[in-house]
DNA sequence: CAAACAAATGAATAGATGTTCATATGTTAA
DNA sequence: TTAACATATGAACATCTATTCATTTGTTTG
């Protein structure tokens, strides 16, 4: 019951072979961040309920706001996240914008995600 | 420019029809809650490197921080939440508890992801 | 032009989250 | 049992993030 300097592998790894093959098998740091970057966006419920909207449907913001229980400018907000990641595209329609998923990837990524949760 | 009430959409959507349609077809809000959450741990940088390093080969808590730029703690932490829903599995060996990746659909959302962001 | 309204934006705030440090668990071996 | 060590955990702190409110921008129509 003495306190001791735990050092736990300090300077050393338990399996140095499979962490060098491992670290060359790695994609690079960026890449990897940016991959975080983008799950971090599917990583909001009210992200989330908009792109599963927009795979019913082309909805303006007003919709989405009715849709959902947040404020116009909270939907917009979020929309402007999901515009700058590439996730849903829109066009102009005098007043109204209508937005609308990008492409097949979003639908995908979805898609896996609900398998894991529903199994 | 004087400041007028803007209501914008307050009790009124623009198109009830597909609002009502989309509403119709949309999963449970505790679902897309789940699925927000489970989005939610792939969104951070560290716990992605986790699972890349655990797509090439079953590796020790150590192994992983030696691996990253993380403590053996941050490390144990992140992987506890990744245990927690069900992404990674381990066994225990002695003193050494071996991680690695839990199923198939960790590999295919990374994938989705990752094929998005390279585009 | 001015009013009306959908959408966007900036600032502020409250809440969530990841890391670190210190320490506790649990297992092996002397 | 005790030392050593891999792993886990709790608390504290700093950072990030989503929402709201207030306001602005941009478009249409009187």
């Amino acid at each position: 019951m003495e306190q001791k300097n735990v050092p736990c592998c300090e300077e050393e790894v338990v399996h140095p072979d499979a962490v060098a093959r491992v670290r060359s098998q790695l994609p690079e740091d960026e890449v990897l961040y940016d991959l975080a970057e983008l799950f971090k966006i599917f990583g909001d419920s009210t992200r989330v309920k908009i792109l599963y909207a927009l795979l019913e449907s082309e909805l303006c913001v007003c919709d989405l706001a009715g849709l959902m229980d947040v404020t116009q400018s909270a939907v917009s907000h979020q929309l402007r996240v999901l515009k700058s990641s590439k996730l849903v595209k829109f066009r102009r329609e005098g007043k109204t914008v209508y937005y609308s998923l990008a492409d097949e990837h979003v639908v995908r990524i979805l898609s896996q995600g609900m398998e894991h949760i529903q199994e």
